[in-house]
DNA sequence: GGAAATACGTCAGCCATATTGACATATTTT
DNA sequence: AAAATATGTCAATATGGCTGACGTATTTCC
């Protein structure tokens, strides 16, 4: 337990710091991350992803359009959603935000041996909540196989 | 890299539950834990811990030790320090608090297979800076054999 | 075609937790 | 005695959550 909280607080760390020069905070990786993952995604689904109201999303969402990382595009079948995606200006961030954590990421997966991809993907699955389970596998991508990414 | 935000977030959930209806927040619960597994820590060991300032500390080591769940006992060989101690009441509300945790991280395990548990803590800490990954297996008592606990 | 539901946005105020900077006190070290 | 250390505290500020209320555009349903 203890250890998971020092994985998570230095696996936060590096990004925070690039965040905190930009005037972002953790809160805008989130955002960037999720809208870069799935592309299109609709506000309400971010608001049930992060967890969090919409009136928390809105000023930290808001920001992101403003000064460009996030763009807004009407929904083709229904127009009254708003579909994010990054601007390229924000993918770029997204990417540089996410360098060091795939790098960190790798690196653990390797010192801890030749299945440790497998085995902490699993792991982690197990930790949220068994209702939520299926949805997280589909949002992240963790076909069969479990591969990709990390 | 999302499943560990989903696997995080749903980790500290029950616990947060629980500490609002106290009025108490996330950080106390850090505070009671370290101060669980360690007893006599010090004020300089647990801001180091943390990575907060000890202004934040303050405040909420302050409302703990007010409500009577933290005590404090001079150093022996150094009376500057103020050595931190649960009382049974503060035992009491970590025990509760991590109950459902402990529960958790055991159905994880479970679910992820024989040696999971080895592979997953060998991966959180090779998320650990590795600079830290010396001081915490001391602190998480991650010995040879990296057995009992979480 | 009009009412209700949905998707989103926004205003205002509150709380928890973190920050920086400055300063106080007791104690130990040099 | 002076300097360094361990801790505590005051004040101001920022971030990122929250609740509640309300507005608007659009879609759905009777």
């Amino acid at each position: 337990m203890e250890l998971l909280f020092f994985a998570y607080r230095d696996f936060i760390a590096e990004p925070d710091a690039m965040l905190a020069e930009l005037g972002f905070g953790r809160a805008h990786h989130r955002i960037l991350h999720f809208i870069g993952r799935h592309p299109g995604l609709r506000v309400s689904e971010l608001l049930a992803i992060l967890r969090i109201t919409k009136q928390s999303l809105g000023r930290v969402l808001r920001e992101l359009i403003d000064r460009g990382y996030v763009m807004q595009e009407e929904g083709a079948s229904d127009r009254r959603q708003r579909l994010l995606h990054l601007t390229p200006k924000g993918r770029e961030l997204l990417e540089r935000l996410e360098v060091p954590q795939i790098a960190r990421v790798a690196m653990a997966l390797k010192r801890a041996g030749p299945d440790a991809r497998k085995t902490f993907a699993e792991t982690l699955l197990g930790l949220v909540d068994p209702k939520e389970r299926q949805r997280v596998v589909a949002l992240c991508g963790l076909g069969a196989g479990a591969d990709a990414e990390e």
